[in-house]
DNA sequence: CAGCGTTGTCAACGGCTGATGACAAGATAA
DNA sequence: TTATCTTGTCATCAGCCGTTGACAACGCTG
């Protein structure tokens, strides 16, 4: 049960717990949570499915524990409010390397339509998202304002699982980096 | 077998075919399409389930058939190249009207992520939306800019499913009308 | 070594799904 | 009316789902 004893085990809890984790967070980033089978999931884990229902208590406690163990200071904020539109524009467009951020947001988008899985997702993107932005940017309407911010989000992160990026590429990188910078920072612009 | 002799018919199949049309239109609008079950839609129809497949084949075809049965030229290329923007603008905040032009949109949206339905959704909406819009607009980059144009209007209708009409509200209706008008307008702009 | 708690697998359950074929009820034509 | 085609229902199928409890394999501790 201590910490020193684990590092012999080849049956280790926790280790196994994060691999199942892991790979439901992949699954869950690619496809909708109904979609997504606590089968499959295990089979990725290379464990199986009875192991996750024992370690999370059901599927639908599982996709919330994904939810909440997405890093939970996203490093969208750290630039401050002068760099929110810029830094978003360019995590937008940087989801070529699928372990970035932008792999939660993914997670969140695609169940969002879910029956089961929407009221969980709905929260999480307030929570950490609009809640965040509204505080950021403060001023009237500030709410509003980091909707419709959010919403020229969500609308490139959706835009880029549907169409790929092929369209995008046509253009220099930094030129479409600076207008979609542009078109996020007009989000905000206050009424 | 004549159409005249179908008046009197208190069984009438184009008329039970159209009513599990407009059902299955309306749940799809609502939920993902893994999530509508064709028991739903024959409840939704007054039918029995079985005859969804009689009349369709398959769940997938009349799917599809509801795609394709779209209003083909939605209004929103009607006001031509000045009036895009703006017309866009109105028919994404309109739609407490639930059989506006919107409610097509909607569909795709809903089921864009969909393992079995994405691919269908994907080739409407870039016959639907993305060629129009591109073959409008014109110029360099045309299709870059017609996705960056379906972005934004996707993020907004993805937004009124996620966050509600509550936020939106608590601004004059027309100042959003104009403000969404201007961010979609800026979104077509040339390189 | 034996005992024991932990970690994982297996088989099975009830419930739901989409789909099929047999069959009943209505409408038309002779 | 009888015969026939159409329109709709019912029962049922195989397959997948999430979940559960019994059981096996492992590692630690005496």
């Amino acid at each position: 049960m201590n910490a020193e004893s684990q590092t012999t085990r080849t049956r280790n809890s926790t280790a196994t717990r994060t691999r199942i984790l892991e790979s439901a967070r992949a699954k869950f980033a690619r496809d909708n949570y109904d979609n997504v089978g606590i089968r499959d999931i295990a089979a990725s884990a290379g464990v199986d499915s009875a192991l996750i229902c024992r370690y999370f208590g059901s599927k639908e406690e599982l996709f919330a524990t994904v939810l909440g163990s997405a890093e939970s200071k996203m490093d969208l904020f750290e630039a401050g409010r002068e760099g929110l539109a810029r830094r978003a524009a360019e995590m937008l467009l940087d989801n070529a390397k699928k372990d970035s951020k932008i792999l939660d947001l993914m997670i969140m988008l695609n169940s969002a339509s879910s029956a089961t899985a929407g009221d969980m997702v709905r929260a999480s993107i307030k929570e950490r998202f609009h809640d965040p932005v509204a505080e950021l940017i403060g001023g009237p309407h500030a709410e509003l304002r980091a909707q419709l911010f959010g919403t020229t989000c969500l609308g490139l992160a959706v835009s880029r699982t549907l169409n790929g990026d092929d369209r995008l590429s046509a253009v220099p990188r930094e030129a479409l980096i600076e207008r979609i910078a542009a078109m996020l920072e007009d989000s905000l612009k206050p009424f």
